[in-house]
DNA sequence: CAAGTAACAAGAGCATAATTGTGC
DNA sequence: GCACAATTATGCTCTTGTTACTTG
């Protein structure tokens, strides 16, 4: 589907149920209105008179719910809007459609941060509960001029820039004092979703299609939280700059034959200006509001069916950020934004016809996700150094900054921990530097092993290991263990969590969530049908575990060597849930080293033997019919052409370094 | 003076052309 | 010697953060 078809350049149609803000005067909507306040509104015939049919919703999705963080929303006409049945018990799990074991959310693990809907929407009694992050909320109000989208403001994300603070939570004056009033209802957060989805309609989903709840994932979450921590920046140049860490996730609850358009929305997080200054993000003065300017990257894949999005990775890897107005060529989707302004994106997932049209028959089939972690200060110059520094570390691109880091490791330049701009973002269409997501994690991981001379010292204050059996580890509750890595508002669900979930996300304990945690069934499919992706890379760090453990007991965390990459057909078709005991309780400190070393092997192992061996075979056109299948040839090599060149189980690098 | 811009160097992937090896 | 396959080399493109300069 040709984006450029159903995805106005300027007029971005809406959803057609939305947020409206509204004030006492209802033409005054400034968004520097202290009255200002936000209503869910039924989008109407004649506003949408601008919106073509033809396109991808959501531009003005804005708001619905703000505080979709770590709980989706979605404007379901039934007033369910915000209960996806979150995957363990799972209702939308169990959909007809989606309960395949496929996505069987068990099978997902709650080792990987998604957002619930239902979640939510359940725990909305106490928004705070459901982030450890202040005033994280979302609102949209409709622009003057009509164009709701290009005007649209988004002061539903408050980040202190002292950090988390959880007294923001419990006093919407702030923002009624910062002249920014939220109808969130009771708490700071969430207060609107059980209303959200009341005000859309009484239609009720069927059940599948329009019931199909979505679940998404934050892929590369640790790597947010660690720039978050240090009020991530985002260079914005004229030619466009991607995002780094850009947005990937993972997404289920899907119906599997619907259609869906998935784009990401980058909205204005707060109503203030910043500036840096002392060392430190300040407000000054108020956001310019008025800047004009697609907010909205469709992904390249829209529409796609829910089992395409739900196959692999959905990477926004090239997603490009601009400051200028006038870029907005239909080839490079480029979001126009303001430096020195907060943004907060959102993930939105629009269910649609085939050809990509929403269906306005039906009620907004809108699914809307937000991460607080994934907001940001757009800048053309970073201001922090410490931010300027994850990049360098984390962003395969920069490598050749890191001047330290080739005598920091013994380990020759192609061992290195640090990934590889051989996942290049144009290695692979469907996920664009998908790969890269998995990256800055592995190294995310390895880089607090890294001496202690690096500029982000605080993060080596993070006891990575130790964190595992911290205290505050203990204290996460129930979420700690079973759920531990499983973000739900239940898990967060508590004031002395506000400030623990944080942490604990942050710590090691979600980092090796992540890596220790398969996908088994997703894994095979992207494996098998997007080798290339990150997904795939994903799937290969969770499941090389029983390698990687040996590779730990060689006591060389830095060994040279990779683990073997091999997706072991136990690990690639079978769930793995019963090998992890993880799950059920904290991983002890070897795990981590044992993760990492996983995680370092897949690395390696995405990098070097899938470029290496599927050019090679590029050039075989006459052999086998698979040959013709990009995905058959990883797989392959992954799993039958290793095990064959590793009969007795050689260790991976011989096979990498065998030409 | 702060912010924005353009040029720069470094690292890397990809496409293509050139070279080399193999089989007939 | 020819044809084909495989490998290697080269140039282009892209990415990154840095730097110097310009702009308001």
């Amino acid at each position: 589907m040709q984006l450029e078809n159903i995805l106005p350049s300027s007029s971005i149609n809406l959803p057609k149920t939305f947020y409206n803000l509204s004030s006492s005067d209802s033409a005054n909507n400034s968004p520097g209105s202290s009255q200002i306040e936000y209503q869910e509104v039924e989008r109407t015939e004649s506003e949408s008179t601008n919106a073509p049919k033809k396109y991808l919703s959501g531009a003005g999705m804005m708001g619905e719910g703000e505080g979709d963080t770590f709980s989706g929303t979605k404007t379901a006409p039934d007033g369910r809007k915000g209960s996806p049945v979150l995957g363990g018990g799972g209702g939308g799990v169990e959909d007809d459609l989606t309960s395949g074991r496929r996505y069987n959310i068990d099978d997902l693990g709650s080792d990987r941060y998604f957002i619930s809907s239902s979640q939510a929407g359940s725990d909305m009694a106490n928004p705070c509960s459901l982030f450890p992050y202040a005033g994280q909320t979302g609102s949209v109000y409709s622009a003057s001029n009509g164009s709701r989208y290009s005007a649209s403001l988004h002061y539903g994300s408050v980040l202190p820039p002292a950090g988390f603070s959880s007294s923001v939570c419990s006093s919407r004056s702030q923002f009624a004092s910062g002249g920014y009033q939220f109808s969130q209802g009771p708490g700071c957060l969430y207060p609107s979703y059980p209303a959200t989805g009341s005000s859309i309609g009484s239609m009720s989903l069927p059940g599948s299609a329009a019931g199909a709840r979505a679940q998404v994932y934050l892929c590369n979450r640790p790597l947010w939280l660690k720039f978050h921590r240090h009020q991530t920046e985002m260079i914005i140049t004229k030619q466009g700059r991607r995002m780094f860490p850009f947005l990937s996730f993972n997404i289920t609850g899907l119906n599997l034959t619907a259609h869906y358009n998935v784009f990401v929305e980058v909205i204005l997080a707060d109503p203030n200006h910043w500036r840096f200054q002392g060392g430190k993000w300040v407000t000054c003065g108020k956001a310019d509001n008025n800047m004009q300017g697609n907010k909205m990257y469709v992904h390249p894949e829209s529409p796609n069916t829910g089992a395409h999005w739900m196959r692999q990775e959905i990477s926004f890897g090239k997603l490009k950020l601009t400051n200028n107005k006038g870029a907005n060529n239909n080839n490079t989707q480029m979001i126009v934004l303001q430096s020195l302004h907060k943004y907060q994106p959102r993930l939105h997932i629009v269910e649609v016809t085939e050809e990509g049209v929403e269906d306005m028959s039906n009620e907004a089939k809108t699914q809307t996700f937000t991460f607080p972690e994934n907001q940001f200060i757009a800048v053309t110059a970073y201001q922090n150094t410490d931010i300027t520094q994850l990049k360098i570390d984390h962003n395969p691109f920069a490598k050749g900054f890191r001047d330290n880091y080739d005598s920091m490791y013994t380990a020759p330049e192609s061992d290195r921990l640090t990934p590889s701009p051989t996942d290049s973002p144009r290695s692979h269409q469907i996920v664009p530097g998908a790969r890269y997501a998995m990256q800055p994690f592995f190294q995310d991981q390895f880089v607090n092993q890294l001496p202690q001379n690096r500029f982000y010292s605080s993060e080596r204050a993070v006891p990575q290991t130790n964190s595992l059996l911290s205290p505050q580890s203990e204290d996460a509750g129930a979420g700690a263990s079973t759920q531990r890595w499983f973000v739900t508002p239940v898990q967060q669900a508590g004031s002395n969590k506000l400030d623990l979930s944080y942490e604990n996300d942050y710590s090691t304990s979600s980092l090796l969530s992540y890596g220790i945690k398969p996908l088994p069934l997703q894994t095979s499919h992207a494996l098998s049908y997007y080798p290339d992706s990150a997904f795939a890379s994903m799937a290969a760090g969770w499941g090389t575990r029983s390698t990687y453990q040996r590779k730990v007991t060689t006591g060389l965390p830095w060994s040279p060597r990779p683990s073997p990459p091999a997706f072991p057909e136990e690990q690639l078709g079978a769930p793995t849930k019963d090998k992890l005991p993880e799950e059920s309780a904290p991983p002890p400190a070897s795990n981590w080293l044992e993760t990492s070393h996983s995680l370092k092997s897949v690395d390696s192992t995405d990098s070097g033997v899938y470029s290496m061996v599927c050019k090679r075979r590029r050039m075989s056109p006459g052999g086998s019919s698979t040959e013709n299948s990009p995905s058959i040839k990883c797989e392959d090599l992954t799993t039958d052409e290793y095990n064959k060149d590793n009969p007795k189980g050689m260790g991976y690098y011989a096979f990498y370094t065998s030409p």
